[in-house]
DNA sequence: CAAATAGATCGATGCCTGTCAATATAGACA
DNA sequence: TGTCTATATTGACAGGCATCGATCTATTTG
């Protein structure tokens, strides 16, 4: 294994790291291959049709969250489908998933989505 | 072919639409599978690792700009995967394509990168 | 015009992923 | 314990897409 450099966070994935730099003389240093990949990972689970829909859904369910019946129903997907769009979601951090009984309630998270919406400024 | 709607336009695309209606009492139309899919493609540009490195090197080049040739070379991928990234982050409107005799100079359009970035709240 | 160079296009290839049917798991309840 | 219901997992399949080599086009230059 190479030297341990830190470890990547939210801030280093940023397309405007390090600074806001668009014409800057100094011209700031470009985005690693590594983190690219990190931060493509982030939006490509909400470029998704499919997956979008399912945030606008819950986002429009009363209290801010619905159960996977609810939505498999709405979305006219099999279960499985939206089962797994739901936990690319969750992995993601815009959903959070809690369970009731025999139940999995999905909710969102607004603030995550917040902060990948940054990522792109 | 069906009765004709308004033709959709950017702001049809947030996820916010119509409101910020998380938890509202009243619980907004969630977002159809034509708009979900048109945010997707947008989304789907930037989603991509080459891609967001292509931006990040234009964005920390001199004027913001950059010919094929030295993206090219920078990013250590073929002529025409380079050549066929570009052409999709100018389609979705990210970049901007200028000939100079030989040469295409690509640069930056950040207005249309902050608008997609609004789409995810 | 000929040669050289920059970039776009084409066709092929292999991986990724969205989707489903079938099945497994787990909780509720009789 | 056994049945029913909600959700997750598995395996398979098909379409999408990132990538490349080969080729084409256009511009500059000798």
């Amino acid at each position: 294994m190479a030297t341990k450099t830190r470890p990547r966070v939210l801030a280093d994935l940023s397309l405007a790291t390090p600074t806001q730099a668009c014409c800057a003389p100094g011209a700031a240093e470009p985005m690693s291959r590594e983190n690219a990949e990190d931060l493509a990972l982030l939006l490509k689970a909400v470029a998704d049709p499919a997956r979008l829909q399912l945030i606008s859904l819950i986002r429009s369910s009363a209290n801010c969250e619905a159960c996977v019946c609810d939505l498999t129903e709405a979305m006219g997907l099999s279960q499985p489908t939206i089962s797994h769009h739901l936990r690319v979601l969750t992995s993601a951090g815009v959903l959070n998933r809690e369970q009731r009984g025999t139940w999995a309630w999905f909710s969102l998270n607004p603030k995550r989505l917040k902060e990948i919406s940054r990522l792109l400024i």
